[in-house]
RNA sequence: GCCCGGGUGGCGAAACCGGUAGACGCAAGGGACUUAAAAUCCCUUGGGAGGAAACUCCCGUGCAGGUUCGAGUCCUGCCCCGGGCACCA
């Protein structure tokens, strides 16, 4: 019996001869060091052969530190990074942490420890397990986002947008968290709650800043289909944009003010009995009636205290008021009512609808509750209203009766543009992005505000704006920052006219920090510029980039924009960051999500500690298909480690055993794998990659087939999955070179992949009744013959005549009788 | 409601372009070695029926149909699970 230090049982060589114990402790730190040592994951970034940016989502350190879907997202793409570089390339795989915001706040709040003391740690720690799991990372470009020479950065980049025109400031109503005391965006809201904490979120009138996003909604759009993305993220994206075509039509009141509706139903506007618009809605304190006005003012109020929840989700019933004024529509000349209900929303299109009752559901459920006209103007036969269908034909729409929805449409807005009063519209769901946030942990937006020259950009040379380390960094419900609670700090002269001024207090989201990081990677060590031109050029954009779908729409969308942006101003010569980007699945447990609030967190340490993290990493890759993801259970560990075993027991057995001649089947076998085990890895199906590696480890066991040169191959095969390991056995089996990752992949010999012999199924009437082994390329003919003798198909076929025979090469023959 | 995934043994999963369903691994059972246990090695393992046995047959990829010589894979209509969006006009 054989223990190592740990207390983990070892195998001795299967015939008892002495192999050394494989110890991972003992091998990962050896190895560790001496990557650090030799420089090993350090490429030369300013003359790269082949430059191979492989980029992976950097996480925020939290205080639980790395968990197990962190580690299972850095191998997988860790692996990636390893085998571009055996094929050849130069691999730059850089890492980061994203440590502002609100998740490491809250825990510094919980902890009352400033989050500038507690966050260093919370690094450390995750510096630790990163080196622990075996990344190539190259810790030379290592960055936090909370440090002053990066949020410099941010807050230059703040100011670009700032300049072009692109960020601007709107009082709005926007998403508070009670709770949390802050503002969220509306992709930070769930349900109508908070993200983060999951209580109810509400509305509150604040000023902040937003960038304009939707000035590029077309272009993030149209984009998308040049992209080599996972299509699961492209249709996250794509739905997010919410890309809808319609018109915009205008109905006049008799006064003449003009209201503007949006409608993806032009087809429909003969139906339409009624106008809607938003409570908050500009026009509603001129259109409403004198003795109508204490009932809009009071649904006005009530809507307004009405959390977001009942507004955007609940409520069946639907509610509104009349405003006592009416306005004609466009195409029937009709006088109709103007109302305001809260189903229909100021942040989409123009923040009023022509209600068309006979063809939108929540149009016929408002009409009908408040006994307002239903008019058909679309037939399907056999359908009662609402008919929502577009494939019906126009009805009581005088000229264009006859004509289908799609032709009609086009139709009628010609004819309505033809007077003014419509014109064809793209309508995009997405919002400005709201960068506002009333906490303390983020980059202070870089303004100054002053009476005489309103907002004034922080001049570059002042960043950073640094955050100051304060004591009272709790938020209040005031809707102001922390910082907004020293005047110490934002009193400052105005950099325009020098007069008294006052810093904006608002820190800006976590995710303008993220949508850069990645041009910053290739220059953290130039302290004059965010990112250098000659780097950039070499570097970027990047070429893999491989994360979760939680950030399929928000990191990647930001990202997306902010490139755009620095494209348009000449900072970078691409438009799109992420020309090639793999999702990987989520790592649940026990069929849920893994949070702290269930308690069913899964930390690696343990495990890399008890296994090492050469067999943890290979286990983590082999629980199912890297891109689907999965449950966390620990039972197939010892798989792998019995796996690992058997091929540090054969490379030793090669080492000192005499070299005997390769069987032929084995040598076929190799080929196989490596043909297998290369696409497999380049395609990021390392269950499969893994698997065919023990199949082949199988074989060569049973034919008792170690050999040197063959198992080199294997070592190669298996360096990106488990690194520490095939650096020591490739030192092992005479390996001269540095690092097993200067060596190249091996490549397919086909002339061993014709040999060898197949089974061929063979059917009658398509069901399975025998098997023929033969040597591969045998004939239809030679095949029938062979068929025809086989007992089991002498049954079947029972004397009878052979109709039609169809055969596929080396694979299968079926006979119809 | 709309948009993505997915449903295959006791479990995680494989299956190229429609061509031998269940590779690989876990767990379980039996055996070898051992004083014993662990480790290791060998065998069995989708369900059912028959046979002393070698074996043989039938059924089987969520459900119901269809296309095809042949369907886990393609088509039509459903059911269920996971994720995203959602009073978006």
């Amino acid at each position: 019996m054989t223990r190592d230090t740990s207390g983990q049982v070892c195998v001795a060589s299967r015939d008892m001869r002495d192999v050394p114990i494989y110890d991972p402790a003992a091998i990962e730190a050896a190895w560790q060091a001496r990557w650090a040592e030799r420089r090993t994951n350090e490429p030369d970034l300013d003359s790269p052969a082949r430059p191979f940016y492989n980029l992976m989502m950097f996480p925020y350190p939290s205080a639980e530190g790395l968990h197990v879907g962190n580690m299972f997202a850095f191998t997988g793409a860790d692996i990636h990074g390893r085998f571009q570089r055996l094929v050849g390339n130069t691999v730059f795989e850089p890492i980061g942490y994203d440590a502002f915001g609100i998740h490491s706040e809250n825990y510094a709040l919980a902890r009352g420890i400033n989050p500038a003391k507690l966050i260093p740690q919370n690094i450390a720690t995750f510096r630790r397990q990163l080196h622990r799991m075996g990344g190539m990372f190259d810790w030379r470009h290592e960055l936090s986002t909370t440090d002053p020479g990066y949020y410099r950065w941010t807050q230059w980049l703040f100011l670009q947008l700032f300049k072009a025109g692109l960020a601007y400031r709107k009082r709005a109503a926007v998403n508070w968290c009670p709770k949390d005391k802050t503002v969220l965006a509306n992709e930070q809201v769930i349900n109508g709650q908070c993200e983060r904490c999951g209580t109810a979120v509400e509305q509150r009138s604040l000023d902040q800043w937003f960038f304009r996003i939707t000035e590029y909604a077309g272009r993030l759009l149209d984009n998308l289909d040049r992209l080599d993305w996972s299509e699961s993220t492209v249709a996250l994206q794509r739905n997010w944009i919410g890309r809808s075509e319609g018109a915009e039509l205008v109905f006049r009141t008799p006064a003449g003010q003009a209201i503007t509706v949006f409608t993806t139903r032009p087809d429909t506007v003969f139906g339409a009995t009624y106008l809607v618009l938003a409570p908050e809605h500009p026009l509603v304190d001129e259109l409403t009636a004198a003795e109508q006005r204490p009932a809009v003012r009071a649904y006005q109020r009530a809507v307004q205290s009405r959390d977001i929840v009942a507004r955007r989700v609940g409520e069946k019933k639907k509610t509104g008021e009349f405003l006592g004024s009416y306005a004609r529509n466009p195409a029937t000349d009709e006088s109709i009512p103007i109302w305001i209900a809260d189903y229909v929303l100021m942040e989409y299109g123009t923040g009023a609808i022509m209600a068309v009752p006979g063809h939108d559901t929540r149009d016929h459920e408002f009409a009908t509750q408040f006994k307002l006209p239903i008019r058909e103007v679309v037939r399907v036969e056999g359908e009662q209203l609402p008919v929502i269908s577009e494939e019906g034909v126009l009805v009581n729409s005088r000229q264009f009766d006859g004509l289908g929805c799609r032709e009609g449409a086009r139709r009628i807005v010609a004819w309505l543009a033809e007077r003014g009063v419509g014109s064809s519209k793209v309508q995009y769901r997405l919002h400005d992005w709201c960068i506002s946030r009333q906490r303390y942990w983020g980059p202070p937006i870089p303004i100054i505000y002053c009476d005489a020259c309103g907002p004034v950009a922080v001049p570059e040379r002042d960043l950073p704006v640094e955050l100051p380390l304060i004591e009272d960094f709790r938020p209040d419900d005031s809707g102001v920052s922390p910082l907004a609670r020293h005047t110490e700090w934002y009193n400052v002269p105005c950099p325009s006219c020098g007069k008294a001024g006052r810093r904006e207090t608002d820190v800006s989201d976590t995710f303008l920090d993220s949508s850069w990081y990645y041009l910053r990677y290739p220059s953290t060590e130039f302290t004059d510029r965010p990112f250098d031109p000659a780097r950039t050029k070499t570097w970027l954009p990047v070429t893999t980039y491989i994360g979760g779908n939680e950030h399929a729409v928000l990191h990647l969308l930001y990202s997306r924009f902010i490139t755009m942006v620095l494209k348009d101003f000449g900072h970078v010569e691409f438009e799109e960051p992420f020309p090639k980007l793999r999702a990987h699945g989520l790592i649940v447990k026990d069929g849920a999500k893994m949070s702290k609030s269930r308690g069913n967190v899964v930390v690696p340490d343990a495990y890399v500690q008890q296994w090492g993290a050469d067999t943890f990493r290979m286990y983590l890759m082999f629980l199912g298909p890297f891109q689907e993801g999965g449950d966390f259970r620990d039972t197939g560990i010892t798989g792998i480690r019995r796996f690992l075993d058997k091929v540090w027991v054969l490379a030793h057995e090669a080492v000192t055993a005499a070299e005997g001649p390769v069987p032929p089947e084995v040598l076929t076998k190799l080929h196989q794998t490596i043909r297998k085990v290369t696409a497999d890895t380049e395609s990021l199906n390392y269950n499969t990659a893994i698997a065919a590696m023990m199949e082949y480890v199988n074989l060569v066991r049973e034919k008792d087939a170690a050999n040197k040169t063959t198992l080199r191959r294997l070592i190669l095969l298996l360096a990106p999955y488990a690194p520490h390991f095939a650096e020591e056995l490739w030192a092992l089996l005479g390996g001269t070179e540095r690092s097993v990752f200067d060596v190249r992949w091996p490549e397919v010999d086909e002339t061993f992949l014709a040999g060898g012999s197949v089974e061929i199924a063979v059917q009658v009437n398509g069901k399975l009744r025998g098997r023929l082994v033969l040597g591969r390329g045998a004939s239809e003919e030679q095949v029938v013959a062979l068929a025809l003798e086989m007992d089991g198909v002498k049954k079947f076929v029972n004397g009878g005549k052979i109709r039609k025979a169809i055969y596929v090469q080396d694979r299968v023959l079926n006979l119809v009788v």
